[in-house]
DNA sequence: AGTCTCACG
DNA sequence: ACGTACGTGAGACTC
């Protein structure tokens, strides 16, 4: 968003490739050789002549996580098409083998490992910013960037059409991609003043907390240091249940101190009530003013197409998919996302999506039809498997068949729900014993995808997207069983991916054929958040419902209807 | 840079 | 007997 145009390079053949200086300091302006001779064009020039070749549908523009690219020059009035992104095409042939990143692929696919960004920018205290970089260094950096990313497209491009991924690519990845810049340059709209009015708030409780959890622990001591707790709870005070980590420090995760606080000791108690507000202030209400930007006084993330194995997108810079909802607090900071003034933010999510997706890969009769009856699915579970019925059934019992639900998807082991639910070990087996023989067809389905998994080293979503699973053979047992969780879950967690993907495809043209001026700001994961202007709030909530639960059709038929819930509000908490 | 912890779906 | 819920990103501490 912010980015100068420090140059252009580019490829025509393998070994063969240029860079076009624009925007370096040296010679202020314009740059020349030794020889006297101009290297250096101005930026309004390049681009001129630059946009007929970049906008020519006849002219394939190749680059390697094009967005970035294609954000650059989108800010610059040019819009990049037709093209192809090396980055999608290795992630949508390896997904889950291995990363996506240039020097990676470059090293892997070519032998070959490019100069590195630190050794010409340097890093640290000493790091200059690329136009400070001299025009030859930068020549040699960038030019060989050009020149990776058509061999690697050269290499890549026909192994798409050999391995049947094209429709994948065609359909779920690379119109994706100027949807999410398109959303990346809307951005959010934060309100810092009441951030900063809830981090004055935390900072007032988590100096009271401090005060008590020092007079407790008889001594002051950091409480953001997990060793210092950990030393103080069980050397010093030898309480019990001390757990030890990986590298045998004492564990004072949020479990471990559960277990110390439900026992009656308040210095635990008072250790988690301070560690949930130290996250929110750390991680929201400090860090997220940090990015409004200047220009456009709004948040703008980016979305990371080939980081999850999954399909799943994620969000950095900052992280907009993990804003707080589970605690009263932490919906305080979901508050200062907002509208502007005759606007309101609209939520819409996929309700249960990945169960009902279940239901219909792993072909569950029964579960199919609670979703056709509309009925509520962990009380439906709990009924099929404790044999309570759904009128009156106390909370803590459905509770428990939500939790058993979840660890279906997640490739259940009786460990896992014991852990979750604070059970027996021999319970929570006992449950997952019956709802086997409630759903026979659960079992099958994961003993197939175990199967096909290590017979084929990968799995696969509806959308044919391919996820390797690369611990499948491994001979120890740990690994091999993360592995085949991992199976069981992709399928159905990338198969939501993969909708949610085809709706956001859709959404944009679906939005401007109804002459409606709504944007698309955020996903995650199940829900997209829009902004409309008042009186567009009604039609733009039903655009974007209907094409939701339209998103899988044609290509392919669902068992199961998928439903999708909307609300328009001021702030996102209101919303949700 | 690695570890631990914790925010989300 | 072993070690386990799936997928992420980020901040603080520690070395």
């Amino acid at each position: 968003m912010q980015a100068r145009l420090c140059g252009v390079s580019l490829a025509l053949a393998p070994g063969e490739a240029c860079y076009i200086p624009c925007g370096h300091v040296s010679g202020g302006g314009l740059a020349f050789d030794g020889g006297g001779k101009l290297v250096q064009l101005d930026e309004a020039d390049l681009l001129k002549r630059l946009k007929p070749l970049l906008e020519d549908d006849a002219v394939l523009k190749i680059g390697q996580n094009l967005k970035y690219d294609y954000l650059i020059f989108r800010q610059r009035g040019i819009r990049i098409a037709p093209f192809d992104d090396t980055m999608l095409l290795s992630y949508v042939l390896d997904a889950g083998k291995q990363g996506h990143g240039m020097d990676e692929l470059s090293e892997l696919h070519l032998g070959h490992k490019p100069i590195a960004f630190g050794d010409v920018a340097g890093k640290g205290k000493d790091k200059i910013t690329f136009d400070q970089v001299s025009i030859e260094e930068a020549t040699r950096y960038s030019a060989e960037d050009a020149d990776v990313t058509l061999r690697l497209w050269m290499l890549l491009k026909p192994r798409l059409m050999a391995e049947k991924k094209r429709t994948v690519y065609e359909t779920l990845e690379r119109p994706l991609m100027p949807v999410l810049a398109e959303m990346e340059r809307e951005g959010i709209a934060v309100d810092p003043d009441l951030l900063r009015k809830l981090s004055n708030d935390f900072a007032t409780e988590m100096a009271a907390l401090e005060t008590e959890i020092g007079k407790l622990a008889g001594e002051s001591f950091n409480v953001a240091s997990p060793k210092q707790l950990g030393e103080i709870l069980f050397d010093k005070f030898s309480l019990p249940g001390g757990r030890k980590t990986k590298t045998g420090a004492w564990s004072t995760d949020a479990d471990v101190l559960e277990e110390l606080a439900a026992q009656g000791h308040d210095l635990p108690k008072k250790v988690l009530d301070w560690r949930l507000l130290a996250k929110l202030r750390g991680t929201y209400t400090d860090a997220l003013p940090t990015y409004i930007n200047p220009q456009t006084g709004r948040v703008h993330t980016s979305f990371a197409m080939a980081a999850a194995a999954t399909g799943r997108l994620a969000s950095t810079d900052p992280n907009l998919q993990n804003i707080p909802i589970r605690t009263a607090e932490g919906r305080r900071i979901r508050q200062a996302f907002i509208a502007p003034k005759g606007f309101k933010l609209i939520s819409a999510d996929y309700s249960q999506i990945e169960l009902r997706l279940f239901a219909h890969i792993a072909e569950i009769p029964q579960l199919k039809q609670a979703f056709a009856d509309g009925l509520d699915i962990h009380a439906m579970t709990a009924s099929e498997i404790f044999g309570v019925p759904v009128k009156g059934m106390p909370a803590e019992v459905r509770r428990r068949a939500k939790a058993i639900n979840f660890g279906i998807i997640y490739g259940i082991s009786g460990f896992g729900l014991a852990n979750q639910l604070g059970i027996a070990r021999s319970v929570a087996d006992d449950y997952i014993k019956k709802y086997f023989q409630r759903f026979p067809g659960i079992r099958d389905y994961m003993e197939a995808t175990k199967e096909f998994a290590c017979e084929h080293g990968y799995v696969e979503t509806l959308f044919g997207r391919r996820v390797h699973i690369r611990e499948i053979k491994s001979t120890n047992p740990g690994m091999r069983g993360g592995a085949e969780r991992a199976a069981i879950n992709a399928p159905i967690q990338g198969t939501a991916a993969d909708v949610i993907r085809r709706a956001m495809i859709r959404i944009p043209e679906a939005l401007a054929e109804a002459r409606l001026k709504a944007r698309m700001l955020l996903q995650v994961h199940d829900e997209l958040v829009f902004e409309a202007m008042d009186a567009e709030v009604e039609k733009t909530q039903s655009v974007a419902v209907k094409v939701m639960e339209q998103a899988p059709l044609p290509a392919v038929q669902l068992s199961v209807k998928l439903t999708v819930d909307a609300r328009a509000a001021q702030n996102w908490d209101a919303a949700h």
